[in-house]
DNA sequence: CTTGACCTTGGGGTGTACTCCAAGGTTTAT
DNA sequence: ATAAACCTTGGAGTACACCCCAAGGTCAAG
């Protein structure tokens, strides 16, 4: 598959998938004759596991270390590798600790909240955020 | 409290609470005649919640969306701030739900792991990393 | 009353992650 | 055979989130 038909299925922009290659996060498994970019399915979803670790935060240096699990593996020894994967899904853990206190923050706003369509000046969904987060002004 | 001292507290830079101030984050609850910045503890409150959001992935621009929440009550009813406040949650499950994911493919790695000294070369770890995530080159 | 540690604004510089050309070569359809 | 729709590289520009001065004003200690 060529760079823009990749691109279109992922969602991504042509200039994404260079600006990766150039960055060591995707090569593209082959080129043409003449130059061309082909894509594979692997190469699909290695692109599909990179955007879903950005979705959920990572940066692209962050990323690329998480593919050097694999690309590496000749170099580092099994122990080395375990170790960096804990570690990372250490980073992961905490990450999810956060957003769970922010998911409880947010639930428990709406909880308290009549939703009427009185001005949200009394609302207690207010002072409730207050409370939890400290937000006054 | 000054600017240097509030920092200092915070673990940030004077230059990013200027930056935020400038970007309608978090502004000091007061000056002093010749102009210097004093922080109050609701602002250490919510400029807790400013890094705690951002440590989860929030822009500032996001962040300041939450912060909306409160700073404009007196425009919006009860039930607009109530739809906002459910819409910024379900963003929070989805991205829980993501990390999940990742911290149940790290632990089927982990676990999968002999964990020995040789070269990781043939090690489990990186055949279920694939199977997982597709990571083959 | 001066020294040093603060504070002010304004503006320029940096790293990340793209995004947008320009100038040219290739492929496909009519 | 030629137009439209691709592709290439290189380089410049952009948005975000800072970071680092410079030039000058303020304040507390000795």
């Amino acid at each position: 598959m060529k760079i823009g038909e990749f691109a279109r299925q992922l969602g991504v922009s042509t200039d994404t998938l260079r600006y990766y290659e150039k960055h060591g996060l995707l090569t593209p498994s082959s080129r043409s004759d003449v130059g061309y970019r082909f894509y594979s399915g692997n190469d699909y979803k290695q692109m599909a596991f990179i955007l879903r670790a950005k979705n959920v935060g990572f940066s692209l240096a962050e990323i690329k270390e998480l593919l050097q699990i694999k690309f590496h593996k000749d170099q580092h020894s099994c122990h080395e590798v375990k170790e960096m994967t804990l570690q990372k899904r250490d980073l992961v853990a905490q990450r999810i600790a956060e957003l769970t206190r922010f998911y409880d923050s947010l639930s428990l706003l709406a909880d308290k909240c009549c939703g009427g369509e009185e001005p949200a000046e009394n609302c207690s969904i207010l002072t409730t955020l207050e409370d939890i987060d400290g937000l006054t002004q």
